[in-house]
DNA sequence: TTGACAAAGATCGTTAACAATCATGAAATA
DNA sequence: TATTTCATGATTGTTAACGATCTTTGTCAA
């Protein structure tokens, strides 16, 4: 399979001649890098992949069928994003964030979702918001369907669709990294399945907005956001799980 | 030079063992990358790299001195950070926010920097409020001074300590790249020195916060952010100088 | 003169080998 | 038996050479 990609790739053929399209504001241009990258970020979005984990280069070359350069290079932007911590010499672990790092996330969540929600309830005509009644409607199939990694996939991903709502980039992207850090740390402190569980507080939340409400809408956000960090166990930690990345497998 | 660093780098004495710190929160432990990094970056909030210019990587390897994999790592990280655009087999561009991208930023900014400046205006007592204090000094004298490079890097850096005195990491990461994404547009859109001489804006909102009057910081920074945003000219866009960077010469 | 085409040069992407560092475990000593 | 020391293996960091792609330049023909 590997193979095949880079027989195309070596090939002189111009199929797909990467012309240069400067609205591709992503990270990387690179299909495989790109891949890699988000593969890692979806484990351990899914909490598949437990904080403290090795991310040793020679298995992740060989679960990609990858060059060294490319998992490198996924490493160091995994690194950038707060996902994985790069010790020298050592090797890539992902990341375990402490109580203080806790704390700091979620005060920032309380400090910048509620204008988020605000925006969207004072426009309630918003396409954007269909995208997330579809959301809702997996979220319950999923946890009707006890598939933890989904639900707890999906409980994160509820947010920053919120944000994706707004149409701005960056809205998006700062929500990205909040959640992707909360996700780590209800990985690590989380108690039981406590806090992936909201309920119906998303679709409570979507309510509130898609009636106009700004004010409810803020105050069902930060008491869910509340219910959250209430749910986690500050004193025990997970343990970092050793096995290898079969954990990687599928898309 | 090089040579020598090399020679301490690989010398058996254990003078920087490199110690597991993980504290360290910071994107790279290797200091040569993050230097090369934070002197593009400063470059580019000074407006002395002006946008759609390449960064070859054998220039930046000759005037950092160092090997084209550390530049190469420098260069993905400041890629990840939207600074450059990396296109491929073409090189490094410093990025060129378009007009779209200068619409979601400063839409980003009116979302977010009142419910800091609210936050801060609620705790006046806060010890970061003196660096702002000192801050300010700082932006006076290099205006008194005429120098341009400072006073805008300087006019910046005013909110990111605005962030910074949250104390929140999460919220001083987010306000570092919207504020280095504004530096960005205000250099390619920004018509004369209009945009970067906010006259006394910064003190007052400063002044706000330290009365304990929310409402007030709030308008300030809004009206603040308006300013800035109304002094940009959208349809007049700066060339891409293409000199060699002889500009990212000292600290 | 202008346009297309081709060859040369420059730049980036990739690979593989080498060097340096860290982790592991055995052996020796107290 | 516990502890230290040292050697071995494994893993990461670095370099240099090679291959691929793009840009530029020069030539030829219309």
């Amino acid at each position: 399979m590997v193979l095949i990609k880079l027989a195309f790739k070596g090939s002189n053929v111009r199929n797909t001649p990467q012309v240069r399209s400067d609205n591709e504001s992503e990270i990387s241009s690179d299909p495989d890098e790109k891949m890699i990258v988000e593969r890692i970020y979806k484990a351990v979005m899914e909490q598949r992949l437990a904080p403290n984990t090795k991310l040793s280069e020679a298995s992740l070359c060989t679960t990609f069928g990858v060059g060294r350069m490319r998992v490198r290079r996924a490493l160091l932007l995994l690194s950038s994003q707060g996902i994985i911590n790069l010790h020298s010499n050592r090797g890539a672990y992902v990341a375990c964030p402490d109580k203080s790092e806790a704390k700091d996330v979620f005060e920032a969540r309380m400090l910048f979702e509620p204008p988020i929600v605000k925006l969207l309830a004072k426009d309630p005509s918003n396409e954007g918001l269909v995208l997330l009644s579809e959301h809702i409607a997996l979220e319950n199939a999923a946890r009707e369907k006890n598939d933890r990694t989904e639900v707890i996939r999906l409980s994160g991903e509820f947010h920053v669709k919120l944000a994706q709502a707004t149409g701005n980039s960056f809205v998006l992207r700062m929500m990205r990294e909040l959640v992707t850090r909360t996700s780590l740390i209800v990985g690590i402190f989380g108690s039981s399945d406590n806090a992936s569980c909201p309920e119906d507080e998303h679709a409570k939340i979507l309510d509130a907005i898609k009636t106009g409400d700004p004010e409810s809408a803020v105050q069902l956000l930060t008491s869910h956001l509340a219910h959250i960090q209430g749910g986690l166990d500050m004193d025990t930690r997970m343990q970092p799980q050793d096995d290898l990345a079969s954990i990687l497998a599928p898309a």
